[in-house]
DNA sequence: CTTTAACCAGACAATTTTATCTGATTTTCA
DNA sequence: TGAAAATCAGATAAAATTGTCTGGTTAAAG
């Protein structure tokens, strides 16, 4: 199956911007994240370990515990989730898998494909929590 | 990992290039191809055999045996291949992954990422073999 | 008509990704 | 202080993807 960003990274990034929306003060706990979005606990919780080794959330542990974001929403980039997770690979390889692809040897999609694909490197680092939070507010109230 | 398309996509989209390069009116074997792209023979006769089912390719058993172009050069688009592999699904699904994202209740990329999904599609789309076939004729020997 | 080179089908195996389980530790709060 | 609620580490399991093997069938060519 065709994918752009895997599972864990697709639960990441739900992850943080749950934790961005339901965070009052207060530290949210895997269980609570799990239940909403339908991840695995156990699964959603590894991820966010990860994400905590890369700076990104942070927790507590013991009653009360659980999850918060590790900077200010407004610093935290949609890049940033996809590099700890799942790397900037797909940002600098060949879509077609030829290893011997490069500017000057292109493959036949190089030049056509380069353009979507800074497009949406672009899109994902001009992307912070804060602009998500306040349109996820805005527009999907389950969230 | 992220990634675009599954390796048996990157596989199938390679070697229907190679075909379409490197037939000169005769069948080209599967082990060819193997050696010229360095696919395990075996796997890349089965992604052959997934798109022959598709039509896009067709081939002869027998000695001078092999696989060859299912339809004219300028017959076969790029998106043709993707779906007979990996499908279209990823045109048509939330990339943060909410089941639950639709254009009324839209999830906070669901834009911006819609504009260059859209874009991609459109490419895959327009590029066909026989133009594919010419700028790969130009620009890479190797191939 | 036999050898050879190929496709083809189906089972099998390895690897990676996704998911679960167990138990340890930490912290709150009654 | 003890129970409850949470993170956390590490092992395990299930599923999907990727890759290999075996043997059968087909067709060309000597």
């Amino acid at each position: 199956m065709t994918v752009i960003f895997s599972k864990k990274c697709e639960y990441g990034l739900q992850a943080i911007l749950y934790i961005a929306t339901h965070t009052m003060g207060k530290a949210v706990p895997a269980e609570k994240i799990s239940q909403a979005l339908k991840i695995p606990r156990e699964f959603v919780s590894k991820i966010l370990q990860d994400l905590k080794a890369s700076g990104l959330v942070g927790s507590v542990k013991g009653k009360a515990g659980g999850f918060f974001l590790g900077k200010e929403p407004s610093q935290i980039k949609l890049i940033d989730i996809v590099e700890a997770i799942d790397g900037l690979e797909m940002f600098n390889s060949c879509v077609l898998g030829f290893p011997e692809c490069t500017p000057d040897a292109p493959c036949p999609v190089h030049n056509k494909w380069g353009i979507l694909r800074d497009q949406a490197y672009q899109m994902l680092k001009a992307e912070t929590l804060d602009q998500l939070k306040e349109r996820t507010l805005n527009k999907i109230s389950k969230l």
